[in-house]
DNA sequence: CTTGACACCGTACTATAGTACGGCGGTTAT
DNA sequence: ATAACCGCCGTACTATAGTACGGTGTCAAG
């Protein structure tokens, strides 16, 4: 195929399966503003180059990776890629990087708390029951979770 | 002051503000059932018990957590004191620990590759300008979506 | 007796990220 | 030629998680 990476040679369809998403999600992108107008030679059809699709698996990798399509769009922006925009990128990452790691920082201690309180469940049924643990363990899961209750930012 | 954490002795502005949410989101959560539906013994002005402080608390840490409201609700049912339940509450715990643990894999490897991206980034720049390693691996690489695995098939 | 703080109610609106729908027309295969 | 597809368009709808709004009512203080 001689596909030229700059000439428009697909049609949304195309573009959606090569990227891996529906067509409106295309076509929802386009009103975004995430992806640029393509042309429409033909009957109002439009025509894509090559590039939009690397356009949209870069936005559903920014998403894998944590980052709102807000975000995707700015590193978009960022794609001129010199320097300086490699120092905000880097930024970037960073910032999401330590909120993942506090996402997973409150999850392991959840983890550990349902791993007590299924324990404690097993061991009280080899018992006499005196009501459920996991219950009474939740009645103060607040204090064990403690980890994330930070008052800030709710945006 | 003489608060029996049974007796409804707080008002929805007191519940909201000891919760850290507003006054919308209790009513909100009430529709939502996610809490009890209070007493109105004084023309229908909703009287809470204390417990209802807890719960919202809860819900929030579930929340912070990366649960929906909907996981909330279901962690809440955990709390069905009754020892009948408890096979099934300890199942429910099980249910929800292994989906902790998949959340935790997820985020670790999402934390693994924002580490290696940032890595190279640094990497990048203490030798000559490539381009910014990181959105190049947003342009490269590979990622299975939603729709590439529902739309599977024909051609 | 008026002001302000709360409370009540239902409805509507916000943002995020798409999905679905209905109707139309053009293209392609049988 | 007729069905099966693809594409066009705009609108509406989904889910999630609230927020805001407008109007009314109660109560205590100044």
């Amino acid at each position: 195929m001689n596909r030229n990476p700059l000439q428009p040679d697909y049609r949304i369809g195309e573009v959606a399966k090569a990227a891996g998403v529906h067509v409106e999600t295309v076509r929802f992108y386009e009103r975004q503003g995430l992806i640029p107008q393509p042309v429409k030679p033909h009957l109002g059809i439009r025509r894509y180059p090559q590039d939009t699709i690397a356009r949209i698996r870069f936005i559903k990798h920014a998403q894998m990776l944590g980052f709102t399509l807000q975000e995707a769009r700015e590193l978009l922006a960022l794609r001129i890629n010199d320097a300086q925009a490699c120092d905000t990128v880097h930024l970037q990452a960073q910032i999401k990087l330590s909120s993942v790691h506090e996402k997973i920082q409150a999850l392991q201690s959840l983890e550990v708390t349902l791993m007590r309180f299924i324990k404690d469940c097993e061991n009280e049924r080899s018992g006499s029951y005196h009501g459920c643990p996991i219950l009474q363990s939740l009645e103060t899961v607040e204090v064990i979770t403690n980890a994330s209750v930070s008052k800030e930012g709710r945006k």
